[in-house]
DNA sequence: TCACCAATCTGAACGACGTCAAGATAATCT
DNA sequence: AGATTATCTTGACGTCGTTCAGATTGGTGA
C-alpha cells in the first residue's frame, strides 16, 4: 500500500525476496550479525515470519543470497582498484589494500559472506569465472616473468587470497592499533603487511 | 553419583566449570558448533540448564574458556613444531604448516577461537607473552640477518599470522582438493602455498 | 556439635528464535 | 466466469538463552 509501485507487482507483495536481502543487510549494516535473525528480517519488511518461506528454503538459503551480493560487490571493488592504475609498483598490494578495505567497510556483510563459505566449506563458484579470485590471478600473471608455470600462479593465488583474507578479519584487532599510527594510517599499515609478506621468501626454497 | 571421585568434591557437583569446559569439547568435536548450545553443555554435564550460570556469566563467557583452552594448545603445538628441527630449510614454512595442521585436525574448536576474536576484536592477550605469537616472530627473528628493524620483525609476524589464519580458514574447501592430490598430499600443499607467498616480495617496492 | 551462611543446584517461567501446517487472499490461466 | 496456483497470515511446536524463587549442600564460627 504504502511504497505501491504503479507498475506491474506480480504478486501480493511486490518482490519479496528483493525485499527480504534488502532488508537483510540493512539489518546487518545497522545492527550488526547478531542481530540478524530471519524474524527481524521479515519483520523490517513488513511482513508475517512465515512469508519469507515462499522465497527460500530456510534462513540459510536468504543468507546464500545475501552472501552472494556480497562476493558480487567484492568483484567490482577489485576490479575497480585494478582499473585505477596510480603507480605501476606494489600494484599487487593495491588490490590487497582494496579487498581489506572492502571487509572493512562492510564488515557484518563479510562475515556473512565467509560464514556461508565456511558451513559449505567452499567458496562461491562465481570466483573462479571472472570473479574476485580470477582477478587476483590475472594481476599476479600481468606482472610475474614470461613462462611462469601454471600451478605457480595458482598456488600464488592462493596465498595472496589467504593473506588477504587473513588480514581482512584482523584489520579491526586493536593490538594493531599502536602500528597503525606508528605507520601512518590504516592503508599505510595494510600496505607495509603485505609487502613484508615477502620475507617468507628468504627462508622458503624457492626455484 | 556415577562418577563420584572419591576425594575432595569442593562443592555440589565437583567441579562444574571444568566439567563444563569438557561437555563442551566433546559436543564441538562430536557435533559441530552448531550443536553448542549452553543447554546442550548442560545435558552433557548433567546438570540443569541454569547451572552453567553459577560459573559463567553467560554463554560467551563459557565459549570464552573453551577458546583459552585452543589458544594454549595451539601454543603446544607450534613450540613442538619449532622444536622438532628435522630440516633447517623451510623452517617458518613448517609453522606454517604446523597451524594449520592444528586449525584442520581442530575445525570446530579453532571457530570458536577466532569467533571469540572476531567478538571482541581483539586477539587473546595470552599470545602477546610467549604465546603463538611470540613463537612466529622468534623464529622469524631467529632467521633473518642481523640488525633488522623492530617494526619489520612486527609486520612480517602479522604478514605470517595472516597468511596461516587465511589458509586455516580455507584448507579445507573444495576447490583445492584437485591441486592438493597433484602436489601429492595436503601437506605439500600447504607447504607450496606459504612458499609461494613468496611473490608478492616481486612486486612490492622493498629495500 | 550444631546452627547459620553462602555457594551451588533445580524447576518453572519468559521472550525470541527457526520452522511448519492449515487456512485466507489474490493473481494467473482457460 | 471459475479453477488453479502462488503468496501471505495465523497459530502452533520445540529449542534456545536467561532469570528468579526456592531447595539443597558444604564450610564456618559459636
Amino acid at each position: 500500500m504504502s511504497t505501491a509501485p504503479a507498475e506491474s507487482r506480480p504478486y501480493h507483495h511486490g518482490d519479496l525476496s528483493r525485499a527480504l536481502v534488502d532488508a537483510a543487510r540493512k539489518i546487518l549494516e545497522t545492527d550488526g550479525p547478531a542481530a540478524l535473525s530471519l524474524r527481524a528480517v521479515a519483520r523490517e519488511a513488513g511482513v508475517s515470519p512465515a512469508a519469507p518461506y515462499h522465497h527460500f528454503k530456510d534462513k540459510a538459503e536468504l543468507l546464500e543470497a545475501v552472501a552472494h551480493e556480497g562476493w558480487h560487490e567484492l568483484d567490482e571493488a577489485l576490479a575497480k582498484a585494478r582499473a585505477s592504475t596510480d603507480g605501476d609498483h606494489g600494484r599487487m598490494s593495491d588490490l590487497g589494500v582494496a579487498y581489506v578495505c572492502f571487509a572493512r567497510d562492510n564488515p557484518a556483510l563479510y562475515r556473512v559472506m565467509y560464514d556461508r563459505s565456511r558451513d559449505k566449506d567452499a567458496l562461491p563458484d562465481q570466483m573462479k569465472e571472472g570473479g574476485a579470485y580470477c582477478q587476483v590471478r590475472d594481476t599476479l600473471a600481468e606482472h610475474a616473468e614470461d613462462g611462469v608455470a601454471e600451478i605457480d600462479l595458482e598456488l600464488a593465488t592462493i596465498a595472496a587470497w589467504c593473506a588477504g583474507h587473513g588480514l581482512a578479519e584482523m584489520i579491526g584487532f586493536k593490538q594493531f592499533a599502536a602500528l597503525k599510527t606508528q605507520l601512518g594510517g590504516e592503508e599505510a599499515f595494510l600496505r607495509a603487511v603485505f609487502e613484508h609478506l615477502g620475507m617468507f621468501a628468504k627462508f622458503a626454497p624457492q626455484d
